[in-house]
RNA sequence: GCGGACGUGGCGAAAUUGGUAGACGCACGGGACUUAAAAUCCCUCGCCCUCUGGGUGUGCGGGUUCGAGUCCCGCCGUCCGCACCA
C-alpha cells in the first residue's frame, strides 16, 4: 500500500457508480423522514464557477450528512434556462437562443458532475423545455381565472435602441445597461400578477420562517414596506377634491400646504390649461432618479393657484401645490405638508415660504411660530392643536381617524409600498404568455388542451426587438372564443416566474399536470434552501407569493415554499488594475499574469508595476475569476470541496488562494495515509476514544448548523491526535470513524477508501454513502478529568489538572497551596475566594 | 437620510449561559531525512521586557462585575440593503 489517492482516477470512478446504481435518486413512497436539500439552481450562462462550487458543496455536505442519519433526501438540480444573455449571444454570435442555452446545460453538467455531486439527476428540469414551461402557462391560467392576473397600462424603463422594457435594476444612471441608450418613461400595456393582495400575509408569514436570515427577513419587511395612517379628502376651492395620505394625523393642524404629484390627475387638469404647469412637469420628469440625484435635488413646487379646504375649518385654506418630490405610486400621489414635523415638508416651506406651525412639543415649548430648519419627528405631546392638545403622539392619531370617519371625510388605511408584480417582457427566449388578444372578446386565455404554447424555432436576431412581435406566422391564430381573427400575446413572462415554481416541479413532475399535490407535500416545504443573498428580495418573495397564490386557489396546501434559508457568501480574489495616467482608463489584469508580494504588484510578462485592487467577488470584468475545471483536473474533487468549506464561514466571503488549495489537497493525501495505513491494533486507549466520539457529536452538530468551517477544525483535530496516538483498537476504530465523518465532504476519497479497506464488503451496496453516521457513547463525551484556572484578581497565574467534580473546598485548597500563588499573596489571606467547579478558581487579595 | 451587520495575531478564523483569548488552517522562520529536489516529519510563531519570570493585549473611551472578546453607555471605522414611501 502506501501509495498516493489518485483523485482523478478515483473521482471518476465513483461518480460512474453512483450514476450506475442512481444512488442520490430520492424515493417519493420511502419510509424514512424526508429531508428536501436545494441550492438555488443555476443560469446556464456557459461554465461553472467558483460561487456555483461553493454554494452547491454546502448543499451536498448537508444531502449526504441527512443521508447517513437515516433521511430520504431529495436533492435535485436544474437550469433556470430561460433570460436575456441568451438573446444577447444571440445577437453578437448569430446563434439560437436554444441551442446556445442546451450547450451550456451540457458543459455545466458535466462540469457539476465532476465534483461528484449527490444530486437526483433523475429529476433535472430546464426551464425553458415546453413540458416545463407549459405547465407554467397552465398556472399562469389557473391564476388568471382566479382574478390573480390582470393587465393595465403603466409606465415602464423602455430602452429605444434595443427595443425592450427594463427592470429598474437595468437601468444604470438613466441608461440601459447594454445599449447606453438614454432610457425612456413609456406608457405600455402589461401583465401583472397581484402580489400586493398577499401583502399583509407575505409579511406575517415572516415571523415564522425561524430558520431565515434576520437580514433577509427585515430587509424583505423593508420591501413590503407596510404603513398605517389615513387617508383623507381635502374639498378644492374651484370645486372637487385631493386625497391625501398620511402615517401622521395626529400633526393635521400643523399642515401649511397640500402637493400632489407631477403626474396626479389634478396636476394634468391644471397643466391642460396652464402652459407654465405643463412645463414644470415636465421639468419634474427630466429629474434623475438616481440615489445621488434625489440627495442633491432640490424641492421645487408649482403653485396651482388651487386652495383646499382644512377638514377643521378654523384654519382655512391650504395653497395647492405640484410638487416634484410627491411619488404617484405611492398612497394617493398626494400629501399634506407638516413642515415642522417633516423634513421634506419643511424643505419645501422654507423655499417658498409658508408657514411653519409647531403642533407636537417635546418639552414646554409651545410657541407655534417653529423657528430652524430642522423638522423635529420624535416624541411628544400635541399643542397648538384644539381638541387633540395635551394627546400623546399615538392618542392624537386614533383620535383623529376616529373624528374623519365618524365624520365621513376620511378613514384608517394601510399602506403597502410593494407594487404589483409587472411579468411582461418583450423578449423571445422567455415562457410565452399564453393568452389570444381578439378585438371582439378581448384577452382570451388559449385552452387548456393547446398547452404548451410553444416558443417558434424560427426566429432571427439580425434586428433589435422582439422577434415574436414580427414573426410572419405564430402571433396570428383564430380567437378561442369566437373564432374570428386574433393575435397572440408576444411578450414573454419574467424569468423568476419560472424560478418562481421549479422547487415543486422537483418534488413532483408528471406528465399532465404541473406536480402531484399530495406527492409534492410530501416533500415540500424545503427543509434547507442555500443560496446568494443577491436574490434576498426578489426570487424568494416572488417564490413566497406564487407558492401563496396557489395555496390560494387550492392546488396545493403549502403557504411558505422555504422552511430554512442560508445565504452564503461569495468566493473573492485579489483583482489587479492599472490606470492610465492620461485618460483614466482602468485595465484589469488576471491574477496569473501578474507577481505579488502583498504590497507591490508588477506584470510577469513585462515587469510593469501595476496597482493591487480590492479582494473581492469573482468577475470577468476585473479578471480575477478562477475556473474551477483547471483546479478539479490538478487537485481533485475533493480538495475543492474541502477548500469551499474550510477556513471561512460559510455566510463569509471566502478568498481564492493557491497556497489554501495545495494545503487542503494536502490534508486530502493525509487522510489517504491514515486510510490506507489502517492496521489491526490492540488495546484501548481511553483518551482517543474521547476524541473521537466528541468528534463524531461535534462534526455532526456543526454540520446541523452548516458551520462547516468548524465541523473541518474539529476533523483536523481529531487527524492531529490519531497520528500522534500509538497502535491501539482505538486508533484503529477512529480511522474507521473518521471515514465515515469526512464521507460528506470528501465523498470520493471516503468511498476509496472504504472499498480498498474492506469496510464495505460487509453490507449490501458496500457504498459509503450509504453507511450510517457512526453513533456516539455518550459516556465518552464526558471528561474524568478537567484543567482548571488558577487566578488571582482574575489574573491567569496558573492551571492544575483535576478530576471532574473535584469539590469547591478542595479546589479551594489546591490554589492557596500553589506556589505561584503563595508568592503572589506573600502570606496574606486572601479577602475572598471564588470557585467555579471544573472551570476555574479567582483569589481575590 | 433610514435600516442592518461587522471590527480578535502577518492572513482566514475559534472561543455554549460573562469564566484559561487566539482552537484549527494558511503564510513566514528554524531543524530532520536526501547527493540534491519534491514529498514527509519535528519545532517556533500576538506584542513588549531586565526572558525557568513578568507586563500587556480582542477598533477607541468610559462603566457594571471577583472576572468582559462576550453585558451597558458614548465614539470611530468598514461593509451591505433601501432610499423624496408622506
Amino acid at each position: 500500500m502506501a501509495s498516493r489517492f489518485n483523485a482523478l482516477k478515483a473521482d471518476a470512478a465513483w461518480q460512474a457508480v453512483w450514476d450506475e446504481r442512481r444512488t442520490f435518486a430520492a424515493r417519493d413512497d420511502s419510509p424514512k423522514p424526508r429531508t428536501y436539500v436545494l441550492e438555488m439552481f443555476p443560469y446556464p450562462s456557459g461554465r461553472i464557477h467558483m460561487g456555483h462550487v461553493r454554494n452547491y458543496t454546502m448543499g451536498d455536505v448537508l444531502a449526504r450528512f441527512r443521508r447517513m442519519t437515516g433521511h430520504e433526501v431529495l436533492h435535485p438540480m436544474g437550469w433556470d434556462a430561460f433570460g436575456m444573455p441568451a438573446e444577447n449571444a444571440a445577437m453578437e454570435k448569430h446563434v439560437h437562443p436554444g441551442g446556445w442555452t442546451r450547450a451550456n446545460i451540457a458543459t455545466m453538467k458535466a462540469q457539476l458532475k465532476r465534483l461528484g455531486f449527490a444530486l437526483d439527476w433523475t429529476r433535472e428540469l430546464a426551464t425553458c423545455d415546453p413540458d416545463y414551461y407549459g405547465h407554467e402557462q397552465a398556472l399562469f391560467l389557473d391564476l388568471f381565472t382566479n382574478g390573480l392576473v390582470y393587465r393595465k397600462e403603466s409606465s415602464v424603463n423602455w430602452d429605444p435602441v434595443d427595443m425592450t422594457v427594463l427592470a429598474n435594476e437595468q437601468v444604470i444612471d438613466g441608461r440601459g445597461w447594454r445599449s447606453g441608450a438614454l432610457v425612456e418613461r413609456r406608457k405600455l400595456s402589461q401583465w401583472f400578477l397581484k402580489i400586493t393582495d398577499f401583502a399583509d400575509e407575505l409579511l406575517e408569514g415572516l415571523k415564522g420562517l425561524e430558520h431565515w436570515p434576520e437580514k433577509v427577513k427585515l430587509m424583505q419587511e423593508n420591501w413590503i414596506g407596510k404603513s398605517q395612517g389615513l387617508t383623507f379628502r381635502f374639498a378644492l376651492s374651484a370645486g372637487g377634491e385631493v386625497e391625501v395620505f398620511t402615517t401622521r394625523p395626529d400633526t393635521i393642524f400643523g399642515a401649511s400646504f397640500v402637493a400632489v404629484a407631477a403626474d396626479h390627475p389634478i396636476a394634468r387638469t391644471v397643466a391642460a390649461a396652464n402652459p407654465a404647469a405643463a412645463e414644470f412637469i415636465e421639468l419634474c420628469k427630466r429629474g434623475g432618479t438616481t440615489a445621488a440625484e434625489l440627495e442633491t435635488q432640490e424641492k421645487l413646487g408649482f403653485d396651482t393657484g388651487l386652495r383646499a379646504v382644512h377638514p377643521f375649518d378654523p384654519l382655512g385654506e391650504l395653497p395647492l401645490y405640484i410638487a416634484n418630490f410627491v411619488l404617484m405610486d405611492y398612497g394617493t400621489g398626494a400629501v399634506f405638508g407638516v413642515p415642522a414635523h417633516d423634513q421634506r415638508d419643511m424643505d419645501f416651506a422654507r423655499k417658498y415660504d409658508l408657514p411653519v406651525r409647531r403642533v407636537v412639543s417635546e418639552g414646554d415649548e409651545t410657541d407655534p411660530v417653529f423657528r430652524g430648519d430642522e423638522a423635529w419627528t420624535g416624541p411628544g405631546t400635541l399643542v397648538n392643536s384644539h381638541f387633540l392638545d395635551g394627546l400623546d403622539i399615538e392618542d392624537a392619531k386614533r383620535t383623529v381617524i376616529r373624528r374623519a370617519e365618524e365624520e365621513g371625510w376620511g378613514k384608517g388605511a394601510t399602506v403597502f409600498r410593494l407594487r404589483d408584480w409587472g411579468v411582461s417582457r418583450q423578449r423571445y427566449w422567455g415562457t410565452p404568455i399564453p393568452i389570444i388578444h381578439c378585438d371582439a372578446c378581448g384577452a382570451v386565455p388559449v385552452p387548456r388542451e393547446q398547452l404548451p404554447v410553444v416558443l417558434p424555432e424560427d426566429v432571427s436576431f439580425d434586428i433589435p426587438g422582439n422577434p415574436l412581435d414580427r414573426h410572419p406566422t405564430w402571433k396570428h391564430v383564430d380567437c378561442p372564443s369566437c373564432s374570428g381573427p386574433a393575435r397572440r400575446e408576444t411578450d414573454t413572462l419574467d424569468t423568476f416566474v419560472d424560478s418562481s415554481w421549479y422547487f415543486i416541479r422537483f418534488a413532483s413532475q408528471p406528465g399532465n399536470a404541473p406536480f402531484d399535490r399530495a406527492v409534492a407535500e410530501k416533500w415540500l416545504p424545503v427543509a434547507q434552501y442555500i443560496g446568494g443573498v443577491e436574490h434576498a428580495i426578489l426570487h424568494l418573495l416572488y417564490a413566497r407569493f406564487w407558492t401563496r397564490a396557489l395555496q390560494h386557489i387550492g392546488k396545493i396546501d403549502i403557504a411558505e415554499p422555504f422552511a430554512g434559508l442560508f445565504t452564503q457568501g461569495m468566493v473573492t480574489h485579489q483583482s489587479f488594475f492599472s490606470e492610465d495616467a492620461e485618460t483614466g482608463r482602468i485595465t484589469w489584469y488576471p491574477p496569473d499574469d501578474v507577481v505579488f508580494d502583498g504590497k507591490t504588484a508588477s506584470l510577469k510578462a513585462s515587469g510593469d508595476t501595476i496597482s493591487a485592487g480590492r479582494v473581492e467577488k469573482m468577475s470577468k470584468t476585473k479578471k480575477n475569476t478562477v475556473d474551477p475545471e483547471p483546479i478539479v483536473d490538478q487537485y481533485g474533487a475533493d480538495a475543492v470541496r474541502w477548500f469551499m468549506l474550510s477556513d471561512s464561514p460559510p455566510e463569509r466571503d471566502l478568498e481564492w488562494s493557491e497556497s489554501g488549495i495545495e494545503g487542503c489537497w494536502r490534508f486530502i493525501q493525509r487522510l489517504w495515509r491514515l486510510f490506507d495505513g489502517i492496521e489491526q491494533g490492540e488495546g484501548t486507549d481511553k483518551a482517543l476514544d474521547r476524541k473521537t466520539h466528541q468528534t463524531i457529536a461535534g462534526v455532526a452538530a456543526d454540520i446541523e448548523a452548516l458551520s462547516f468551517n468548524k465541523a473541518v477544525a474539529k476533523l483536523y483535530e481529531l487527524v492531529n491526535a490519531i497520528e500522534r496516538a500509538g497502535p491501539s483498537a482505538s486508533r484503529t476504530a477512529a480511522i474507521r470513524t473518521l471515514m465515515l465523518l469526512v464521507a460528506p465532504m470528501a465523498p470520493h476519497l471516503a468511498e476509496e477508501a472504504w472499498a480498498a479497506t474492506g469496510e464495505g464488503s460487509a453490507k449490501e451496496g458496500g457504498l459509503i454513502a450509504d453507511a450510517a453516521w457512526p453513533e456516539v457513547d455518550p459516556a465518552l463525551l464526558i471528561e474524568d478529568e478537567v484543567t482548571i484556572a488558577i487566578q488571582v484578581n482574575g489574573k491567569l497565574r496558573d492551571t492544575v489538572t483535576v478530576a471532574k467534580g473535584t469539590p469547591r473546598d478542595a479546589i479551594e485548597a489546591i490554589a492557596l497551596a500553589n506556589a505561584n500563588v503563595q508568592r503572589i499573596l506573600d502570606g496574606a489571606a486572601p479577602k475572598k475566594v471564588i470557585v467555579v467547579p471544573d472551570r476555574l478558581v479567582n483569589l481575590v487579595a
